[in-house]
DNA sequence: AAATTAATTTTACAATTATCGAATTAGATT
DNA sequence: AATCTAATTCGATAATTGTAAAATTAATTT
């Protein structure tokens, strides 16, 4: 097996975007059409297109390095045909839904998320002020959620203590985590637990 | 609005041309692997591919006319999200090997054959010289053969006259139709015929 | 050997397009 | 109403790329 790892940037991306970037030309598509009627010479295909002969050398090499057609020497003549199999890998293999998310370069923050939790949250971690907004409340309240164990109960006391790491007003802070449903409690006692994320 | 119909050429060839610009981008196809992970806003995916905010609107623009991806609005947000099955409808179908021929343009008649006719064939259809190659005298007889129909036997006389029509060397051309597999001989006697084309 | 032929490579140019900043639009907040 | 925010559109520029003519290469024919 190989080590695609070190300083490998995606073959896989490289590859499909060459893939794209072959076939995203009118005249290139139209080649692989011609092609898959018959292989041709390239002066044929140039007649076709109504095209130079050195263009259309210049469109055949890059469908060539793309891998989607290749060349036989017969007498002076270039022969060439389309690599069907590659195509066909091509279009199965590459977009397939569970590989695309590959495609992305590694995911960065949400930038609106930033941007909020660093307006609003001081060096030490506390909230400096309740943004007015909901949206950014939200964001908030996401953060401090963070603070409490998944499938653990809390007291009522136990949760006021944690959120006093956070800002002072523990009971807006406790309402609003349960009427958002970040956090769930029990009906009449003073039981709490992080809800569950999976909806 | 506006009209599209009307001297429209292949709509399909041009949905796939635009579908692969549409992919021929490094960028996009980064932001296909992003909105793969989730949908998210404008300002999101430009903080993600390190690109300014009109330019990303500009990908996304071309990535939403090519029906790949599309927004809704929350706010003053635009969130975009992927459309999977399009992309899914697009790589399944559309490179299907039967369906390549129709991207071509009409095939033209083949260049080598025109030329080769246009130099050794007479106004009234007759060869003026016998080419040395090969490949240039076979074209040739291809072109003779059409005289005769096919299923129908001929004896030698018949065949002279016929051959008369293009070359005083009737012998020649008998001879070389027979050795090229155009006309197949019953063995002893003069009986020709034409020999099926279908291998 | 000289001439011919098909293809490729090189060079140069025209057309397209990716990019960004500035201006504009649409929506939300104060 | 005035302000702010995210997104889009516009205008300009830089980079890419499709195109063809000319020069070169490779193979064949005379």
């Amino acid at each position: 097996m190989k080590e695609f790892k070190i300083n490998d940037p995606q073959p896989a991306f490289i590859q499909l975007l060459s893939f794209f970037k072959a076939l995203a030309d009118e005249k290139r598509l139209k080649i692989i059409g011609l092609l898959a009627q018959k292989p041709q010479s390239v002066e044929n295909i140039s007649a076709a297109l109504g095209l130079s002969v050195s263009t259309t050398s210049h469109h055949l090499s890059r469908l060539s390095k793309a891998g989607l057609v290749s060349a036989r020497a017969e007498g002076y003549y270039s022969i060439y045909s389309l690599n069907t199999e590659k195509l066909h890998q091509m279009s199965q293999q590459v977009l397939q839904p569970q590989n695309l998310p590959e495609l992305a370069p590694e995911a960065v923050e949400d930038v609106f998320e930033r941007k909020v939790l660093n307006a609003f949250i001081d060096a030490e971690g506390r909230i400096k002020a309740f943004p007015a907004q909901q949206k950014k409340f939200l964001v908030l309240l996401r953060y401090v959620v963070n603070a409490f164990e998944p499938d653990t109960t809390y007291t009522e006391k136990e949760v006021n203590e944690i959120l006093l790491r956070f800002n002072p007003d523990t009971a807006q802070l406790r309402r609003s985590l349960v009427e958002h449903h970040l956090m769930s409690r029990e009906g009449g006692g003073g039981q709490y637990w992080r809800t569950d994320e999976t909806p």
